[in-house]
RNA sequence: CGCGGGGUGGAGCAGACAGGUAGCUCGCAAGGCUCAUAACCUUGAGGUCAGUGGUUCAAAUCCACUCCCCGCAA
């Protein structure tokens, strides 16, 4: 079936790889144009742009999808549907008009739990232990059409916004592929979700990582699964602002205040909370590599009794 | 030319400003102590100090250039 396929971030890039792997090969990629990201000004590609280069798929990089050349060039396309996943800005109605059979697209959450730019790091945040993939009709207003195929998935203990993300990748492309067959043989069912129960998983910004000591453990460590990768969650240890990456609950009672260190191992460094104590295994200090906690302690003369701010 | 940190035995760091024997905390190896241990004690191996050129009697250290890694900002 003929498709367009609508995806910028690396999630994105995921999906369209299982796709692709797969046999289902869309006859036209649109990502969103190349940004001056990283150090250094440099003008690079998005993840699917770099994939659809790698694979020499045509592909468009619009500025904005109400351009009339950007739409003359969408209708030539005549494709049946268009696949959307996580590609960052609403389709206009003009545009979505030109899908021959409806549109669908991939949001990573149960839906209407979880709307927005970042469904996956707010499940995790929030400590979920399930969430999942689900394929709907695109309408105007965000990730708010139609169901067509929902699956549940569950969030591991271990999970983190890196791993989670991967998962629901290969998963979603799964049921993409599902609902693409669905599609092709006039056979879905569309299911109005329930505005009661819609909740909003905003973008994340650099604050959102930000370690507040006096919540307990197992918040602290959620949000650290579910802001690993991007923002991440950080603390400040003297003048050296500290990546959190990995780390374990310890079920104890605590004396010390919050943000104590109360113990030192291989590890690890032990720090107090509102409630348990969280042992911070990996770390990385601004401007270094990740490394193990205890060889930061190392070079570092940390020791006991000393705070994070 | 967006701002900034960094590259020193296997790991993390000090030494650099005020050039002059390669240092610290670990790890590793061998031995010892111990009921025992990730504890303690002895001893040991392991470095062209990212690279190239320059200054100098002498460069990890000063100067110039190059390569690589990372944080912020976007």
């Amino acid at each position: 079936m003929k498709f367009v396929y609508f995806g910028s971030s690396g999630f994105s890039r995921v999906v369209l790889e299982e796709l692709f792997a797969q046999g289902y090969t869309p006859s036209l990629i649109v990502s969103q144009p190349d940004k001056p990201r990283s150090r250094g000004l440099k003008v690079l590609p998005l993840e699917v742009s770099m994939f659809a280069q790698e694979k020499h798929f045509l592909l468009l990089k619009p500025c904005s999808l109400h351009s009339e050349e950007f739409i003359q060039r969408i209708k030539k396309e005549s494709a049946e549907t268009f696949v959307v996943a996580d590609y960052g800005k609403l389709l206009p109605p003009e545009l979505l008009a030109l899908s021959g059979k409806i549109p669908i697209a991939l949001h990573p959450s149960l839906l209407p739990c979880y709307r927005g730019a970042a469904p996956v790091n707010w499940a995790l945040i929030h400590g979920e232990k399930e969430t999942g993939n689900t394929v709907f009709r695109v309408r105007e207003k965000l990730d708010s059409g139609e169901i067509l195929l929902q699956e549940r998935v569950c969030i591991a203990e271990t999970d983190n916004a890196i791993s989670l993300h991967r998962k629901l990748a290969r998963k979603g492309a799964d049921l993409l592929i599902k609902a693409l067959d669905q599609i092709k043989r006039n056979e879905y069912m569309l299911t109005a979700q329930n505005e009661a129960f819609a909740s909003f998983a905003p973008k994340l910004s650099k604050k959102d990582g930000k370690i507040s000591w006096d919540a307990d453990a197992s918040t602290i460590r959620n949000l650290i699964r579910g802001t690993l990768g991007w923002p991440s969650a950080y603390t400040d240890y003297k003048k050296i602002t500290l990546k959190i990456l990995e780390t374990q609950i310890v079920e104890t009672t605590v004396t010390q205040a919050p943000a104590t260190i109360v113990r030192i191992d291989k590890n690890g460094i032990y720090v107090a909370t509102a409630k348990n104590l969280i042992c911070i295994q990996k770390v990385q200090p601004q401007g270094k590599k990740p490394m193990d906690a205890y060889a930061f302690v190392l070079g570092h003369n940390v020791t006991l009794g000393e705070q994070f701010t």
